[in-house]
DNA sequence: TCAATAATAGTAATCATTCTTGTTTCTGTT
DNA sequence: AACAGAAACAAGAATGATTACTATTATTGA
Protein backbone atom coordinates (compact mmCIF):
# COMPACT_ATOMS: atom_id res chain seq x y z
CA UNK A 1 0.00 0.00 0.00
CA UNK A 2 0.91 3.39 -0.86
CA UNK A 3 1.16 6.35 1.06
CA UNK A 4 -1.08 9.06 1.03
CA UNK A 5 0.97 12.64 -0.08
CA UNK A 6 -0.64 15.99 0.77
CA UNK A 7 -0.25 18.85 -1.15
CA UNK A 8 2.09 21.62 -0.08
CA UNK A 9 3.00 24.86 -1.17
CA UNK A 10 6.16 24.47 -0.01
CA UNK A 11 6.98 21.07 -1.92
CA UNK A 12 5.52 22.21 -4.80
CA UNK A 13 7.65 25.55 -4.62
CA UNK A 14 10.72 23.45 -4.47
CA UNK A 15 10.39 21.80 -7.12
CA UNK A 16 9.53 24.30 -9.58
CA UNK A 17 12.98 26.06 -8.20
CA UNK A 18 14.77 22.69 -9.22
CA UNK A 19 12.91 22.50 -12.36
CA UNK A 20 13.13 26.08 -13.60
CA UNK A 21 16.99 26.05 -13.70
CA UNK A 22 19.81 24.79 -15.26
CA UNK A 23 22.34 25.79 -12.71
CA UNK A 24 21.93 22.14 -11.05
CA UNK A 25 21.33 23.85 -7.75
CA UNK A 26 22.30 22.33 -4.33
CA UNK A 27 19.78 22.06 -1.43
CA UNK A 28 21.15 25.27 -0.02
CA UNK A 29 20.74 27.29 -3.47
CA UNK A 30 17.00 26.43 -3.44
CA UNK A 31 16.73 27.51 0.22
CA UNK A 32 18.14 31.21 -0.21
CA UNK A 33 15.67 31.66 -3.86
CA UNK A 34 12.71 31.00 -1.76
CA UNK A 35 13.42 32.38 1.83
CA UNK A 36 11.93 35.57 0.33
CA UNK A 37 8.74 34.69 -0.84
CA UNK A 38 8.65 31.89 2.22
CA UNK A 39 9.99 33.59 5.23
CA UNK A 40 9.54 30.65 7.49
CA UNK A 41 10.47 27.87 5.06
CA UNK A 42 13.15 25.83 7.00
CA UNK A 43 16.72 23.85 5.39
CA UNK A 44 15.04 20.49 6.54
CA UNK A 45 12.35 21.14 4.42
CA UNK A 46 14.58 21.44 1.92
CA UNK A 47 16.19 18.41 2.60
CA UNK A 48 13.11 16.17 2.98
CA UNK A 49 11.42 17.29 0.11
CA UNK A 50 14.35 16.56 -2.00
CA UNK A 51 14.95 13.42 -0.91
CA UNK A 52 11.41 12.46 -2.07
CA UNK A 53 12.04 13.95 -5.47
CA UNK A 54 14.62 11.98 -6.20
CA UNK A 55 13.32 9.05 -4.73
CA UNK A 56 10.38 9.38 -6.76
CA UNK A 57 12.59 9.76 -9.75
CA UNK A 58 11.08 13.42 -10.06
CA UNK A 59 14.75 14.91 -10.07
CA UNK A 60 18.11 13.18 -10.14
CA UNK A 61 21.45 13.85 -8.39
CA UNK A 62 24.34 15.04 -10.61
CA UNK A 63 27.00 13.87 -7.78
CA UNK A 64 28.84 15.62 -5.47
CA UNK A 65 31.00 19.10 -6.08
CA UNK A 66 32.76 20.74 -3.38
CA UNK A 67 30.72 18.59 -0.39
CA UNK A 68 27.39 19.76 -1.99
CA UNK A 69 25.02 17.42 -3.74
CA UNK A 70 23.53 19.10 -6.91
CA UNK A 71 20.37 17.78 -8.34
CA UNK A 72 19.12 18.49 -11.91
CA UNK A 73 15.11 18.61 -12.93
CA UNK A 74 16.18 17.72 -16.46
CA UNK A 75 15.50 13.94 -16.21
CA UNK A 76 16.36 13.28 -20.32
CA UNK A 77 19.65 11.35 -19.92
CA UNK A 78 22.30 14.05 -21.31
CA UNK A 79 25.89 15.00 -20.43
CA UNK A 80 27.60 17.16 -17.85
CA UNK A 81 30.75 18.89 -17.52
CA UNK A 82 31.64 19.81 -14.04
CA UNK A 83 34.09 23.28 -13.79
CA UNK A 84 37.28 22.41 -11.07
CA UNK A 85 37.75 25.87 -11.06
CA UNK A 86 33.86 27.33 -10.18
CA UNK A 87 32.23 24.22 -9.07
CA UNK A 88 30.09 24.91 -12.07
CA UNK A 89 27.63 22.49 -13.59
CA UNK A 90 26.93 22.70 -17.08
CA UNK A 91 24.96 21.02 -19.32
CA UNK A 92 26.07 18.87 -22.71
CA UNK A 93 23.18 17.60 -24.51
CA UNK A 94 23.34 14.19 -25.77
CA UNK A 95 24.07 10.86 -24.83
CA UNK A 96 27.58 9.04 -25.66
CA UNK A 97 26.65 5.64 -23.79
CA UNK A 98 24.50 3.54 -26.29
CA UNK A 99 22.00 1.31 -25.22
CA UNK A 100 23.69 -1.65 -26.91
CA UNK A 101 26.87 -0.86 -24.47
CA UNK A 102 24.51 -1.02 -21.74
CA UNK A 103 22.88 -4.58 -22.19
CA UNK A 104 26.90 -5.83 -23.06
CA UNK A 105 28.43 -4.94 -20.10
CA UNK A 106 25.71 -6.13 -17.93
CA UNK A 107 25.47 -8.93 -19.51
CA UNK A 108 29.21 -9.60 -19.46
CA UNK A 109 29.89 -8.91 -15.43
CA UNK A 110 26.18 -10.49 -14.36
CA UNK A 111 24.79 -7.30 -13.24
CA UNK A 112 22.21 -4.75 -13.72
CA UNK A 113 22.16 -1.51 -15.13
CA UNK A 114 19.97 1.38 -14.33
CA UNK A 115 21.50 4.21 -15.85
CA UNK A 116 24.40 5.53 -17.11
CA UNK A 117 26.40 9.02 -17.19
CA UNK A 118 29.25 10.90 -18.53
CA UNK A 119 30.86 13.63 -16.64
CA UNK A 120 33.83 15.85 -17.82
CA UNK A 121 36.22 18.03 -16.13
CA UNK A 122 37.67 20.44 -16.85
CA UNK A 123 37.71 24.84 -16.75
CA UNK A 124 34.47 26.65 -17.86
CA UNK A 125 34.78 29.40 -20.61
CA UNK A 126 33.96 31.84 -18.05
CA UNK A 127 36.99 30.71 -15.71
CA UNK A 128 39.34 30.13 -18.56
CA UNK A 129 38.75 34.29 -19.56
CA UNK A 130 39.56 35.47 -16.26
CA UNK A 131 42.57 33.28 -16.06
CA UNK A 132 43.85 35.06 -19.42
CA UNK A 133 44.94 38.92 -18.46
CA UNK A 134 48.52 37.45 -16.26
CA UNK B 1 60.42 26.06 -6.37
CA UNK B 2 58.70 23.26 -5.13
CA UNK B 3 58.53 21.72 -1.76
CA UNK B 4 60.31 19.60 -0.39
CA UNK B 5 58.97 15.94 0.64
CA UNK B 6 60.53 13.78 3.08
CA UNK B 7 60.14 10.32 3.35
CA UNK B 8 57.32 9.06 5.29
CA UNK B 9 56.53 4.86 6.22
CA UNK B 10 53.23 5.91 6.86
CA UNK B 11 52.91 7.64 3.30
CA UNK B 12 54.35 4.94 1.41
CA UNK B 13 52.02 2.31 3.30
CA UNK B 14 48.89 4.76 2.59
CA UNK B 15 50.05 4.41 -0.95
CA UNK B 16 50.43 1.52 -1.73
CA UNK B 17 47.04 0.26 0.59
CA UNK B 18 45.32 2.36 -2.29
CA UNK B 19 47.34 0.70 -5.19
CA UNK B 20 46.90 -2.83 -3.53
CA UNK B 21 43.70 -3.21 -3.62
CA UNK B 22 40.47 -2.64 -6.59
CA UNK B 23 37.75 -1.86 -4.06
CA UNK B 24 38.34 1.25 -4.45
CA UNK B 25 38.20 2.29 -0.80
CA UNK B 26 37.56 5.51 1.30
CA UNK B 27 39.74 7.16 4.20
CA UNK B 28 38.63 5.08 6.73
CA UNK B 29 38.89 2.05 5.48
CA UNK B 30 42.79 2.93 4.53
CA UNK B 31 42.77 3.75 8.25
CA UNK B 32 41.20 0.40 9.48
CA UNK B 33 43.12 -1.67 6.90
CA UNK B 34 47.08 -0.14 8.18
CA UNK B 35 46.03 0.18 11.88
CA UNK B 36 47.00 -3.04 12.80
CA UNK B 37 50.77 -2.45 11.55
CA UNK B 38 50.47 0.90 12.55
CA UNK B 39 49.11 1.23 15.88
CA UNK B 40 49.57 4.72 16.37
CA UNK B 41 48.50 5.89 12.57
CA UNK B 42 46.27 9.14 12.57
CA UNK B 43 42.81 9.47 10.91
CA UNK B 44 43.72 12.52 9.88
CA UNK B 45 47.38 11.79 8.55
CA UNK B 46 45.45 9.64 5.81
CA UNK B 47 43.64 12.29 4.71
CA UNK B 48 46.25 14.31 4.64
CA UNK B 49 48.56 11.95 2.61
CA UNK B 50 45.59 11.33 0.37
CA UNK B 51 44.96 14.90 -0.16
CA UNK B 52 48.20 15.19 -1.65
CA UNK B 53 48.48 12.38 -4.13
CA UNK B 54 45.66 13.20 -5.36
CA UNK B 55 46.80 16.76 -6.30
CA UNK B 56 49.83 14.96 -7.35
CA UNK B 57 47.98 12.59 -9.73
CA UNK B 58 49.37 9.74 -7.87
CA UNK B 59 45.72 8.42 -7.33
CA UNK B 60 42.35 9.73 -8.75
CA UNK B 61 38.83 10.24 -6.74
CA UNK B 62 36.02 8.46 -8.54
CA UNK B 63 33.16 10.57 -6.21
CA UNK B 64 31.54 10.09 -3.55
CA UNK B 65 29.23 7.07 -2.28
CA UNK B 66 26.76 7.52 0.80
CA UNK B 67 29.01 10.00 1.51
CA UNK B 68 31.99 9.01 1.60
CA UNK B 69 34.75 9.61 -1.09
CA UNK B 70 36.61 6.94 -3.10
CA UNK B 71 39.63 6.67 -4.44
CA UNK B 72 41.10 4.57 -7.02
CA UNK B 73 45.34 4.09 -7.40
CA UNK B 74 44.22 2.94 -11.04
CA UNK B 75 44.71 5.88 -13.07
CA UNK B 76 44.33 4.50 -16.46
CA UNK B 77 41.35 5.75 -18.04
CA UNK B 78 38.39 3.16 -17.43
CA UNK B 79 35.14 2.95 -16.49
CA UNK B 80 33.40 1.98 -12.88
CA UNK B 81 29.87 0.61 -12.21
CA UNK B 82 28.57 1.79 -8.42
CA UNK B 83 26.30 -0.26 -6.87
CA UNK B 84 22.73 1.24 -5.29
CA UNK B 85 22.33 -1.13 -3.31
CA UNK B 86 26.00 -2.43 -1.76
CA UNK B 87 27.93 0.96 -2.61
CA UNK B 88 30.19 -1.56 -4.03
CA UNK B 89 32.89 0.46 -6.94
CA UNK B 90 34.01 -2.29 -9.75
CA UNK B 91 35.90 -1.66 -12.56
CA UNK B 92 34.72 -1.92 -15.89
CA UNK B 93 37.59 -2.14 -18.78
CA UNK B 94 37.56 0.18 -21.38
CA UNK B 95 36.88 4.02 -22.07
CA UNK B 96 33.61 5.21 -23.73
CA UNK B 97 34.36 8.40 -24.78
CA UNK B 98 37.11 8.84 -27.79
CA UNK B 99 39.17 11.92 -28.04
CA UNK B 100 37.86 13.20 -30.63
CA UNK B 101 34.29 13.82 -28.75
CA UNK B 102 36.25 15.50 -26.20
CA UNK B 103 38.07 18.00 -28.28
CA UNK B 104 34.78 18.64 -30.46
CA UNK B 105 33.14 19.25 -27.17
CA UNK B 106 35.92 21.78 -25.49
CA UNK B 107 35.91 23.62 -29.26
CA UNK B 108 31.97 24.03 -28.91
CA UNK B 109 31.29 25.04 -25.50
CA UNK B 110 34.55 27.11 -25.25
CA UNK B 111 35.96 24.63 -22.18
CA UNK B 112 38.44 22.73 -21.65
CA UNK B 113 38.33 19.26 -20.74
CA UNK B 114 40.60 17.52 -18.41
CA UNK B 115 39.48 14.54 -18.32
CA UNK B 116 36.11 12.57 -19.04
CA UNK B 117 34.78 9.84 -17.06
CA UNK B 118 31.55 7.15 -17.33
CA UNK B 119 29.84 5.88 -14.89
CA UNK B 120 27.06 3.10 -14.44
CA UNK B 121 24.96 2.82 -11.66
CA UNK B 122 22.27 -0.57 -11.03
CA UNK B 123 23.00 -3.74 -9.10
CA UNK B 124 25.17 -5.64 -8.67
CA UNK B 125 26.07 -9.48 -8.89
CA UNK B 126 25.84 -10.07 -5.31
CA UNK B 127 23.50 -8.43 -4.53
CA UNK B 128 21.38 -9.91 -7.09
CA UNK B 129 21.74 -12.95 -5.88
CA UNK B 130 21.04 -12.25 -2.44
CA UNK B 131 17.76 -10.40 -3.42
CA UNK B 132 16.31 -13.57 -5.49
CA UNK B 133 15.18 -16.06 -3.27
CA UNK B 134 11.87 -14.11 -2.40
C1' DT C 1 -16.83 21.27 11.66
C1' DC C 2 -13.85 17.69 13.09
C1' DA C 3 -10.80 14.00 13.75
C1' DA C 4 -6.97 11.61 11.43
C1' DT C 5 -2.85 12.14 9.41
C1' DA C 6 0.81 14.53 6.72
C1' DA C 7 3.99 18.38 6.60
C1' DT C 8 6.58 21.83 8.74
C1' DA C 9 9.85 24.97 11.70
C1' DG C 10 13.23 24.97 14.74
C1' DT C 11 16.66 22.79 16.73
C1' DA C 12 19.66 18.99 18.09
C1' DA C 13 22.36 15.24 16.48
C1' DT C 14 25.37 12.84 13.18
C1' DC C 15 29.15 12.03 10.45
C1' DA C 16 32.85 12.84 7.03
C1' DT C 17 36.41 15.83 6.51
C1' DT C 18 39.59 19.67 7.77
C1' DC C 19 42.21 22.40 10.98
C1' DT C 20 45.23 23.35 15.07
C1' DT C 21 48.84 22.54 18.18
C1' DG C 22 52.41 20.51 20.42
C1' DT C 23 55.53 16.50 19.45
C1' DT C 24 58.22 13.38 16.63
C1' DT C 25 60.64 12.00 12.51
C1' DC C 26 63.65 12.96 8.38
C1' DT C 27 67.63 14.58 6.21
C1' DG C 28 71.65 16.87 5.23
C1' DT C 29 75.71 18.64 7.66
C1' DT C 30 79.23 18.80 11.07
C1' DA D 1 77.00 10.39 16.45
C1' DA D 2 75.03 15.02 17.46
C1' DC D 3 72.58 19.09 15.61
C1' DA D 4 69.31 22.11 13.39
C1' DG D 5 65.69 23.16 10.31
C1' DA D 6 61.91 21.35 7.81
C1' DA D 7 58.34 18.04 7.19
C1' DA D 8 55.15 14.72 9.12
C1' DC D 9 52.67 13.27 12.79
C1' DA D 10 48.83 12.15 16.71
C1' DA D 11 45.20 13.73 19.10
C1' DG D 12 41.52 16.10 19.43
C1' DA D 13 38.73 20.34 18.32
C1' DA D 14 36.22 22.62 14.72
C1' DT D 15 33.58 22.77 10.60
C1' DG D 16 29.89 22.09 7.49
C1' DA D 17 26.52 19.35 5.03
C1' DT D 18 22.92 16.39 5.94
C1' DT D 19 19.52 13.90 8.88
C1' DA D 20 16.61 13.07 12.98
C1' DC D 21 13.48 14.63 16.49
C1' DT D 22 9.50 17.01 18.42
C1' DA D 23 5.99 20.08 19.15
C1' DT D 24 3.00 22.72 16.16
C1' DT D 25 0.37 23.67 11.98
C1' DA D 26 -1.87 22.44 7.52
C1' DT D 27 -4.50 19.32 4.61
C1' DT D 28 -7.97 16.12 3.72
C1' DG D 29 -12.16 13.54 3.52
C1' DA D 30 -16.36 12.62 5.99
MN1 LIG E 1 21.68 18.63 -16.38
MN1 LIG F 1 38.85 1.86 -10.88
ZN1 LIG G 1 34.33 27.76 -13.91
ZN1 LIG H 1 25.90 -4.62 -4.50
Amino acid sequence: MEKKQNYSRKREAILKAIQGTTCHPTAEWVYQKLKPEYPDLSLGTVYRNIAQFKNDGTIISVGTVNGQERYDGNIQPHTHFVCSCCGAVIDIPGNFISLDANVEIAERYHLRIDSSEVLFHGICSNCLQRQKPL
